[in-house]
Parts: C-alpha cells; sequence; structure tokens
DNA sequence: AGTGAAAGTACAGCTGA
DNA sequence: TCAGCTGTACTTTCACT
C-alpha cells in the first residue's frame, strides 16, 4: 500500500470523496472523467486495500451539546512498551477521548477530547485520567475557538511533490 | 441549533452518519425505523441546519506518502483580536495546517500539521512558521504513533446524559 | 446495455398544539 | 384548525452484472 500504487485517476477519487464523501458514483466519475462502473470498481479496490477508511458525517459537536474541548498532554511514569500499550488501551475505552496520539520529546501522549461542560470533563480528568495507572503528569488546555479543521491530507500538496520527482 | 431541538430519530441518524457516511437512504430509514422519505428529508435539513457539516472519505494519510504528524505548540507576541485573527488567516492558507485551535493557557495555538517526510516539514516550520509575523515560539513534538483517531463525538454518552435530565 | 434497487417528488393522511 | 411530520405511490436516477 503506497502512493506509487495510484494512478491519476484514482488520487482524483481520493480527492473528490475527501471533499465529498457521500457523491454519488456517477457524479465521482463524471469529475474524474471515466465511466461509472470502471469508477466504482476503483472507488472498492481503495477501500480494499486501506488508502480509504471509512466514510463519515463530519458532525458539529458544540450543536450536540459537547461545548467543551480540550487538549491533555499527558506525561506517564514508565515508557515500557507494555505500559504505553496498557494507557493506549484506556484511552481507546474513554468515550470522551477521541484521539490519542504518541508524542516523542516530554510528553508522552497528547489526547484531544470533547465533553459536555467544564464540569464533566473535570470529573473525567480527575476520576479517570490523573487517577490511571502510571499516569506521572496532565496538563490540560481549553479550546476557546477552533480555526481550522480541515479532515484528511491536501491533495495539491501531493500533486506538487509528484510533479517534481517526475 | 441545538441538541434539544433533535428528537430521538435525529440523534439515531446522526448516529449512523457518523460511523458510516456512505450508507444508502433506505439502509438508514431501516435502522432508524422510520421510512425513506421522511429519513432522506431528516438528512437534509440536519445538514441545513448545520448539524452535519459534511460527508469526508477517511483516507489513510502515510499510504498516501504523508509519512510524518506533528503538533506545534505556538506562542504569540501578541494576543489581541486582530493578531489572533491575522495567525488564523495564515494556518488557513497553510495546507500542511490541518487544524489550527486556540488554546487558554500558555500556548496560545495548537496546530496539527502533515508532511510527506521530516525535511519537508522542517522547511515549513523554518520557512513558514516561526518566521511568521507575530510568532514568538514554536515547540514541535512528532507524532511516533497513533493510538486513537476517533472522529466525531461519543453518542453513547450522549445519550446517558439526555437520560438523566429527564 | 439492461435490470433491479435506490433517490427524490407529489400528494394525502395522521397527530398534537 | 393548522402546522408539521409521516407514509404510499410514482418517476428519475443510480448501482451493479
Amino acid at each position: 500500500m503506497a502512493i506509487s500504487k495510484l494512478d491519476p485517476i484514482d488520487r482524483m477519487i481520493l480527492a473528490e470523496l475527501q471533499a465529498d464523501g457521500r457523491m454519488t458514483n456517477v457524479e465521482l466519475a463524471k469529475r474524474v472523467g471515466i465511466s461509472a462502473p470502471p469508477c466504482l470498481r476503483r472507488v472498492r479496490s481503495l477501500e480494499e486495500a486501506g488508502y480509504i477508511r471509512g466514510f463519515h458525517a463530519d458532525v458539529d459537536a458544540r450543536a450536540l451539546g459537547f461545548e467543551v474541548q480540550v487538549f491533555a498532554m499527558v506525561g506517564l511514569h514508565s515508557q515500557a512498551e507494555t505500559d504505553l500499550s496498557a494507557f493506549e488501551a484506556k484511552c481507546a475505552e474513554w468515550p470522551l477521548v477521541r484521539e490519542c496520539h504518541m508524542l516523542n520529546g516530554e510528553i508522552d501522549f497528547i489526547l484531544k477530547c470533547v465533553a459536555p461542560d467544564l464540569s464533566s470533563f473535570q470529573s473525567f480528568l480527575t476520576g479517570q485520567l490523573t487517577s490511571a495507572e502510571n499516569v506521572a503528569s496532565v496538563k490540560t488546555s481549553l479550546v476557546i475557538r477552533g480555526a481550522k479543521d480541515e479532515p484528511g491530507v491536501p491533495f495539491d500538496v501531493l500533486e506538487q511533490r509528484l510533479e517534481q520527482i517526475a
């Protein structure tokens, strides 16, 4: 699974579906310049091969009552692989934690969390996160306002790079 | 636009489409227990009202040649509204910056960035980000590995809360 | 290209303020 | 009574072979 296995039409399909994942197959086919049946086959095999992990509606968290978004920087006592995995497993089970990334440097993990309000985040923070085994330090930062939130990757950058290589 | 304006069926629709945004309308209608036409109308009005911001294919950044993911914590010299907006506008134009969130505390902004490789990120970092006007400090952390990356919000938490209130 | 299914439209009936 | 939502029937468009 690598970019080199994709032709320009595959990349156009990915770019179009990243921008609008609910586009019909005929619309997609028209945009990428092929007929519908082969276009559908391409989409299927892109899913199969894992280039497309899924399709999701982008819902407005605020409108749904999740008023609070928080980044939590977590430091652990032990960075042994077993302990790292154990912490990741906990994050996977906490619904308020939407993203968990292991980082280099002094911070071990960064977590992106959502919560209905500050008090429910606080109770998660003190009751679950900071009191979890192996957690040494947690620094939290409230999101005051979101300025940009684009999903996926910049396909224009990708195409520029491919041109340079060619 | 608030959660209180949505009935249980609307919330089921949102949950289903968050999980699988390319589901057909009849399948969706079957799952939420109504017939197809009103289901479609509900989806349309949820989009209209902004509860659904869009539909996106979730593409695998690594497979597409974006090997590097970085969090950048940015501090500014001036936090005047004009200067904050100016920085946000820059972020909006930088394709490698996928997310930009304004935070409380010592960090002013956190940026989630992607890049094809370390060297192209470095050239963005030194050539664009740290050299941008008003930027005082930038601390970057490489994502060693991703442990969780769920889109959207946890609907089970939402339903639990609504039960408690009722 | 052709078939079967889904999307989308128009209209009529039901339900609650 | 009236607004709002629902379901049935129908046409157009799409998915898939």
